[in-house]
DNA sequence: CATGAATGAGTGTTCATTCAT
DNA sequence: GATGAATGAACACTCATTCAT
């Protein structure tokens, strides 16, 4: 009830820091790390520059928070949604329509991956990967490594259900994901430009179809490869 | 025959044009476009500065002609190498060993994408993608896309020859890339961490593997629904 | 109460925008506009180039401003000085010598006028009037107008009293001001030159002769233009 | 009869000359002097750089050059148009009206003083004389003294013939000029603005009611105090 | 702790001028 | 004598960073 709320934007420490960094990933994002300027950083953070310099040291320091930031959250995004469906996954009842999953798997994977932050998380990486070699291994332990585990985790569950005829799971979920990627980076320009849905739905069959053929079992079961997977008849994840 | 060829560095104005060429390729590969300073590339093309700007209208003509001549170059040194294989894979003998000669392909793509300049063109085109989206294009267009024709041609003559089973050449050409190239880009950071000849054949073999897996021809039906590489059917991913 | 006066050479921010809009005046004037350095203009006010953007968004928003406080100043110094003459001119007293009168005011609209800021300042105008129209008019309505028009009234003043004849006095003032500038333009070369009080005054006297010629009544009262100014009698209003 | 045919644009050392001079004068006055760059001026007159190095010694010894043919070229067609009216002047039909005269030749004067060119070259002259003191002397020796000279000799004439009261007539003169100009400069922004017949017309006929009020004939006293107009006794404004 | 004000080093770019042809 | 190509010096302007308050 005293002393605490009069604060301009933000209560306390904590919170300015948060700003913070809100507005260097934005500026990071537009701008890109050379030529975002720590000027208007703090100005869309709503503090001054010493305060940005009071919560980090550098402007690289600051950068590499952001990134890390970044790439834990987009993992957590991506993982906890992947829970969900992974929970449906060992439902005894979807036996059959294994490319279903896949697709739908890939769609949300995707998503994550291909919204804007992903792709502009990737592009600064990209961009900084010589300067900061050390910052693309954070990165890629703190974002894609947890995600691969769970995928290759979840695509293994498939294969001891007999759904799959996988090897190395790690080996299957590297290659499942650039499967679905296909064309989609050099389609949306690295993100650049916005992808429909339909493109976005087209690469993921070809990438789902591809992947069954390669690692449904061979017996028997053939029927998954033949008919196309039923992602097109779903209206969609997202709309 | 003498005393006109070793004059300061370079001979003639294609020649100082060529050497400021190289050396903005060396400097916006080793600080990126935006660090990247017109002073050393002038000092290193070994003219001054307003030669450079007599040659570039600017610093960013001066970076898309150095893409663009990269993509070009890289395209021309691919496909190039490429066709020598080509014949090769046109020889009747070489039936059984599909999974060698793809091998060979992915090799010989994957030492000019993993070269230092592929790599570094790559991180300068994600770099400056957001805000060059037409050098994305461009770069694609000249780079991308010839080397994608080319493997889709080969990957079709050896589906007409019943080597492989292969609906859409292109996808299954993207498709080859994507999983040949693997977990290459995490392991190698980039391209800015040496990768090991073993690991690059680990790779690829793992590559395709699954490539084979795929599209290998599944009983002695040959060749009967490869449709011939539709590219220009393709809206390719400049349109 | 003490102390805290000298620091490093201007005490607060007020403070060192005057030592930029000096040292600029200074440097525009020396160099004129195009010529003139922000580098110079920051070492001569003791501060840093940034610093000088810090308080100016500009190098033509300074020079405007420069512009702008100069013609400002110039007209307050001349008005003010003019004031206190224009009291004297009400005095029932001195009725016969308008000559006298008039020539003093001419000295101290020339003494203003051709000082060295005066005459830069219009060089300055000149010479960036086309490129900056808008200038021109803001420097005038701040400057010649307001002198313009005390003139003006001094004069319908001293119409009013029956010692001139004027229709329009707007009109009659341009033309004092004209006939009392004379041959000085050209005979300080623009203010380059300096010019000695005798061809001062004799350039006055002319100018007031003409003048009066014109304006003074027709009747009796032809002594004022017989007998010349006493201008010359007295010292020198400035010393 | 051969050889000299087959020049690009012109013929000789001379035209070549003479477009540069051309070139030069219409870039100096678009961009004033320090702004003028020796390309353009190249590039107009269709020869190259170092051709007009090879004419001129310098910037400022073209600049020079320029200023100095303008003030000639202006005060020959000023002083030429002007002799076909100092005849008109000498018809002893003409007496009564000699405001019209006046007028008439007021005009002449400020139509080529408020020409383009002449508003350029006094802004250029203006511009620069501050660092080149003599080329204001030169210009003014050139171009406006040959000007007042002939219009003094005019209105010796005049009063010779008893139609002016005149004491000096070079001081005359210069009144003259200063109060038919009146707020032309002003009106127009010193020549930036195009200013209207009507306008120019008003300004005239106020500067030249003006002249008359003082230099017209009070009485029927003729001539008799006129002294011919000794400009080579007076120092110039040169000396 | 947060700020307004200041800074040194650096940017891309342009210019008048001069070689070698 | 005329040119294409080259240059050194300078420009306005910006940035990440740090004092004094």
């Amino acid at each position: 009830m005293a002393g605490t709320e009069h604060r301009p934007i933000s209560r306390g420490r904590v919170a300015k820091r948060e700003a913070i960094l809100d507005a260097a990933m934005r500026v990071f994002v537009e701008d890109g790390y050379p030529a975002a300027g720590i000027d208007r950083i703090a100005t869309l953070a709503g503090v001054s520059k010493p305060t940005v310099y009071n919560h980090f040291d550098d402007k690289e320091s600051l950068f590499r928070t952001v990134m890390r930031d970044g790439a834990r959250l987009s993992a957590t995004k991506i993982i906890s949604a992947f829970d969900t469906l992974s929970g449906a996954a060992d439902d005894p009842g979807g036996r059959a329509d294994i490319a279903a999953q896949l697709a739908e798997v890939a769609l949300l994977v995707l998503d994550c991956q291909l919204s804007d932050e992903g792709w502009t998380l990737q592009r600064l990486l990209y961009a900084e990967a010589a300067r900061m070699p050390d910052l693309y291994d954070e990165v890629v332990g703190l974002g894609g490594v947890p995600v691969r585990n769970a995928l290759a985790g979840w695509l293994a569950r498939l294969a001891n259900r007999g759904l799959l005829e996988i090897e190395d799971p790690d080996i299957a979920a590297s290659q499942f994901m650039a499967l679905i990627a296909g064309d989609l980076p050099a389609m949306s320009a690295l993100g650049t430009r916005p992808i429909g849905r339909p493109a976005l739905v087209a690469a993921v069959d070809a990438g789902v179809r591809t992947f069954l053929r390669a690692f449904a079992p061979r017996r028997r079961s053939r029927a998954a490869q033949v008919r196309p997977p039923a992602t097109a008849t779903r209206p969609s994840t997202v709309g």
